[in-house]
RNA sequence: GGCGCCGUAGCCAAGUGGUAAGGCAGAGGUCUGCAAAACCUCCAUUCGGCGGUUCGAAUCCGCCCGGCGCCUCCA
């Protein structure tokens, strides 16, 4: 059993081997910081969280790298038209994307590299490929490579050369006049006065400008592999579909004309893209849901993992409400299955040997599945099918114990797709109510109080349910859901309020 | 104009030659004062349509219909 990844290089599903095991470097391409990123970029980011999981979960020990785009069109122009200076711009989005990282739990990469704290490593590989002859000095003062002077160009693409689609080729002729040819693309771009504006300048032994955005990541990822793991070639290089051309494919030209090698990447891996009701999310359709609107709605995060692993990650995958009220059940069900494994767990000597046997069952079918190309609707099966299996165990008097418990780990430690503990309190068969004025509503300050005041209503309800003074009782039930307490009678006698974690 | 992807139950979705995983929703049942949670049962003789190849196809081939993407910034 071992990982096996679709490589868009070779366009096959191969058995992933790194350069120098255990170490694998994993290059992402993160996030252009120009505004709040969107659930399709975090679909992306989401399931290189899963590729970053699973390889960590596998014993790799990663080096994971997501660059920050800071420096680019977009950036610019955004701190323009907000009259900021670029590194003040950008900081408040890379801020808001670190929030949505976490809420999202994407495990956080080993290094961020900020486009604009790896210039000289940029000027350091242009000036190399200007010596090499690859690139050239255009009329307008910018660095371009010369897309016939490396002779590899297209291959991960497989575009041999580019239909221009008719229309749109003499727009493209008019705005590229200073290139040799059409296809070539900037390395370094001369500084334009809306760059001195909001600090955008660097200067250059072949001019003073800015980096293009191809050459960032190319930089970025040979400087920190290289004092990293003393490599130029990269294991993996994740990112979205939409990138293999020209992004990615302009990094391998660039990246090995400078390092000599012929690989820049050897796993090239490409996520889907996500649409909503039909059509790409895209800031320009205006369609866009981002990580903090799901937030403010009270979506958990487990949730949206659960919605998004639903759907292999080559495959495209259509947001719509339905589905993630689909999801949201689906998280809670799993979640509810956790907390009973949690809540029932006993010693290894009091464990049902038949639960245990069936846990570890479904862990190695999940590994199997995530080895498959990161099958995660597979191995998400595997979790529903334990929670079925297990609660009927359960319901038969069987009791979890630590290989249950681990095995249930191991799975939902890479998907994590549970909502948080429900916070739960226990009226005993015994309790009896405390006498006394009690508010309806629920106190303010401290969850100690709140949880208090719904103890007391609890255990008065059992009261009135054992005086069988039923309308009292669904009284007090419908007074605890408006504080978000939900009531549950257990066989015994005894209740539980619990405040969903949702 | 060129290149490519997808079409599986009400919804989401796995499955790429051996006879349809899983989830959500729905129906019935067990439990409950009623609920909730959980469990049990049911829910696609069929995989957009029509042909073809094959002992056998959702899976391969052809045509057609429908949806979408890329070729320009894009996760």
């Amino acid at each position: 059993m071992a990982l096996r990844l679709h490589n868009t290089l070779t366009g096959q599903v191969e058995p992933f081997v790194p350069l120098d095991p255990p170490h694998v470097s994993f290059y992402a391409c993160g996030p252009t910081v120009y505004n709040y990123a969107h659930l399709g970029n975090f679909r992306t980011f989401l399931f290189e969280d899963l590729l970053r999981r699973w390889l960590d979960a596998s014993g790799y020990q990663v080096l994971q790298i997501m660059n920050l785009t800071d420096v680019d069109d977009k950036t610019i122009r955004g701190a323009r038209e907000a009259g900021m200076q670029l590194r003040d711009y950008v900081e408040q989005y890379i801020k808001a994307f670190f929030e949505d990282r976490d809420y999202l739990r994407i495990r956080p990469a080993t290094v961020y590299p900020r486009a604009t704290e790896h210039i000289p490593a940029m000027i350091a590989l242009i000036d190399d490929l200007l010596a090499k002859g690859i690139a050239y000095r255009g009329e307008d003062g910018s660095v371009y490579f010369a897309i016939d002077r490396f002779p590899a160009y297209g291959k991960l693409s497989r575009l041999d050369r580019r239909e221009l689609k008719a229309g749109a080729s003499e727009r493209v002729s008019a705005d590229e006049y200073a290139k040799e040819d059409a296809r070539d693309f900037v390395l370094w771009k001369a500084t334009r006065p809306e760059d001195e504006e909001v600090g955008a300048v660097w200067d250059a032994p072949f001019g003073r400008g800015r980096p293009g955005w191809h050459i960032e990541c190319s930089a970025m990822s040979l400087e920190v592999v290289r004092q990293r793991l003393g490599q130029d070639v990269l294991d993996i290089h994740a990112g979205g579909i939409d990138l293999v051309f020209p992004h990615h494919e302009d990094e391998i030209a660039q990246s090995c004309a400078y390092t000599g090698r012929e690989l820049f990447a050897r796993y090239w891996i490409h996520g889907e893209f996500l649409h909503i009701r039909g059509e790409k999310m895209s800031k320009r359709f205006g369609n866009i849901t981002t990580a903090r609107d799901l937030r403010e709605d009270g979506v958990d995060a487990g949730a949206v993992r659960l919605l998004l692993f639903g759907v292999h990650y080559r495959q495209r995958l259509d947001l719509t409400d339905e589905a993630l009220a689909g999801a949201r059940e689906g998280s809670r069900r799993l979640g509810e299955f956790r907390d009973r494994l949690v809540e029932r767990a006993g010693d290894q000597a009091g464990e049902d040997p038949a639960l245990a046997e069936a846990a570890e069952a479904a862990r190695a079918r999940f590994a199997e599945a995530l080895d498959d190309d990161l099958n995660a609707p597979r191995a998400l099966a595997q979790l529903f099918g334990l929670a079925t299996e297990g609660n009927a165990m359960m319901d038969r008097g069987a009791r979890p114990g630590p290989r249950t418990l681990a095995a249930w780990r191991a799975m939902d430690g890479v998907l994590d797709v549970c909502p948080p503990a429900a916070r739960r309190l226990r009226v005993d068969v015994g309790a009896v109510a405390g006498e006394g004025e009690l508010d309806e509503s629920p106190p303010e300050g401290p969850p100690e109080a709140a949880e208090a005041w719904a103890l007391s209503w609890a255990a008065r309800r059992k009261v009135a349910r054992q005086g069988r003074n039923f309308a009292e009782a669904d009284r007090i039930r419908a007074l605890l859901a408006a504080a978000g307490w939900e009531v549950r009678d257990a066989r015994d006698g005894s209740l539980e309020v619990r405040r969903s974690g949702r």
